[in-house]
DNA sequence: GGTCGGAACT
DNA sequence: GAGTTCCGAC
């Protein structure tokens, strides 16, 4: 039964880890065993206990399952697909209104659903050692495109990076008309979120929403794309469309561009955002989280510093900024989120987490609070030390081998079974390292494949399939 | 139509 | 506190 109970373990972060990629589900009592809801770990151990001896763990692919995540809801097809089909309330009359009736936004904007997990819960792995006697939350790294390399290093680095202002911003910003705010600035928060922070409500923070955007595949880069994915430049291609979906997140209907604009100017006294001069629509972030997930294909071209990591064509051309609103229904249509695990800005150490501005204050160069717009240019240090990786190739998640860290931190006569169990996940991940850089020639991450892991009295068979994306074959 | 920031408001 | 709404000016 320990042996089970250690499998489980390890089966319980992996299959963590697995639906936070938005590849597998879970189903059995594994399910429920890794479900984030502390209050109920007891009771589902218990559940477990008496499931041990049936098939625990079904892992397999579902498209577009890391919606489920996304939106809190539970990793069931079925779920998903009556949710899919929910139909989104407020419909009005009127071109621009065509979006409301679309289903993903909806699951867009049921990232605050009450039924979510906090973001907090959403990034935590809760691995329960029998012999420890206590649920351990283990604090976990989303971290969709590093190296391995990368991925150890990053585990003693900050976790957010100080943009570099580019040099169009150098300019000095020209001396606004009127008084000076009287407006006291908002405390910039704390580079250590409190626990819960987002707990309650599930409600994102306007930055956090615009990079949850630039994420998704589906708005990124049609409604919002990285101008200069490294300078952490953006462009609101549809901010008709950006903001929209802003008001349905907010429950704000009448939402517009104006009206959002107007947060994000706040956001420059706080230093969280720059606003690039002479763009249209263009902002920057002063910060970004380091498990930013940069979507293949977002970037302008013409905008960036470092092509080596463009060799992805985008997928679709970008509209224009004047795009009718009924390309957002295409998108809402369609809209898968990311995996949780790839959500920015959230990575969060056991109690700590940040805001772009927060970790500004970190870093050397003006105090993000009360800075004047000339002020306002961030200090920029190159982002080559970054976790995020040039190339898109394929990956092993951050959260899978910080828990293989986690299990071979275990004393090997205690969790021999956990050993054992790391030992074939690790040798996993080498193989396809290796597969990878025999098909590629170049110096490869890793990506954890869809696995099946049948659990059979106390032991893990491990059985990778084939990727469908990388093309690559495993044994 | 985008940008800006003050002011009052939620 | 973090926007939201409205506004006049650019």
């Amino acid at each position: 039964m320990v042996d089970q109970q250690q499998d489980f373990l390890v089966l319980t972060a992996v299959s963590n880890c697995l639906k936070r990629r938005g590849q597998v589900k879970t189903t059995g009592p594994l399910a429920a065993y890794t479900s984030s809801s502390r209050v109920e770990t007891v009771k589902k151990r218990k559940q477990l206990d008496e499931h041990l001896a049936s098939p625990a763990v079904i892992v397999e692919q579902v498209p577009h399952s890391h919606l489920l995540s996304y939106s809190g809801l539970a990793c069931e097809q079925t779920h998903t697909d009556d949710h899919l089909l929910t139909t989104v309330e407020g419909s009005e009359s009127g071109d621009e209104e065509t979006m409301e009736t679309l289903v993903a936004a909806e699951t867009l904007l049921n990232m605050d659903s009450p039924d979510s997990l906090s973001l907090d819960q959403q990034h935590y792995t809760q691995l329960y050692v029998p012999s420890l006697g206590d649920a351990i939350t283990s604090p976990v790294t989303h971290q969709l495109m590093v190296s391995v390399e990368d991925i150890v290093g990053a585990l003693s680095q900050p976790q957010w990076v100080t943009l570099q202002r580019e040099s169009v911003a150098e300019q000095p910003k020209k001396k606004k008309r009127g008084k000076k705010s009287k407006r006291p600035e908002s405390p910039t928060p704390d580079i250590t979120f409190k626990r819960g922070k987002y707990s309650k409500g599930n409600t994102l923070y306007l930055w956090q929403f615009l990079i949850e955007l630039l994420q998704d595949r589906q708005a990124c880069p049609r409604y919002i794309k990285w101008t200069n994915r490294n300078a952490g430049i953006f462009k609101l291609v549809n901010s008709k469309a950006v903001a929209r979906l802003w008001g349905k997140h907010k429950n704000k209907p009448d939402m517009n561009y104006e009206t959002m604009g107007r947060a994000l100017r706040y956001y420059y006294q706080r230093g969280i955002l720059n606003k690039v001069e002479g763009q249209r629509l263009v902002y920057q972030f002063a910060s970004l989280p380091k498990d930013m997930v940069f979507i293949s294909g977002d970037e302008d071209q013409e905008d960036q510093g470092n092509h080596e990591d463009d060799e992805d064509v985008p997928e679709e051309s970008p509209p224009s900024s004047d795009q009718s609103l009924d390309d957002l229904a295409s998108y809402e249509h369609s809209f898968p989120p990311p995996p949780p695990s790839s959500r920015p800005g959230y990575q969060r150490s056991r109690q700590t987490s940040s805001t772009p501005a927060t970790a500004q204050r970190h870093q050397p160069g003006p105090k993000s609070e009360s800075r004047s717009p000339a002020q306002r240019r961030t200090v920029l240090r190159p982002l080559g030390g970054s976790l995020i990786q040039q190339q898109h190739l394929p990956i092993v998640s951050a959260e899978m081998l910080r828990t293989l860290q986690n299990v071979q931190s275990l004393q090997t006569g205690q969790h021999g079974s956990v050993f054992r169990t790391a030992q074939l996940l690790g040798s996993m991940c080498e193989r396809q390292a290796a597969t990878a850089e025999q098909t590629t020639g170049q110096i490869v991450t890793l990506q954890l494949l869809p696995v099946t892991c049948p659990v059979k009295q106390g032991k893990l068979e491990v059985k990778t399939e084939e990727d469908p994306d990388s093309g690559l074959t495993r044994e």
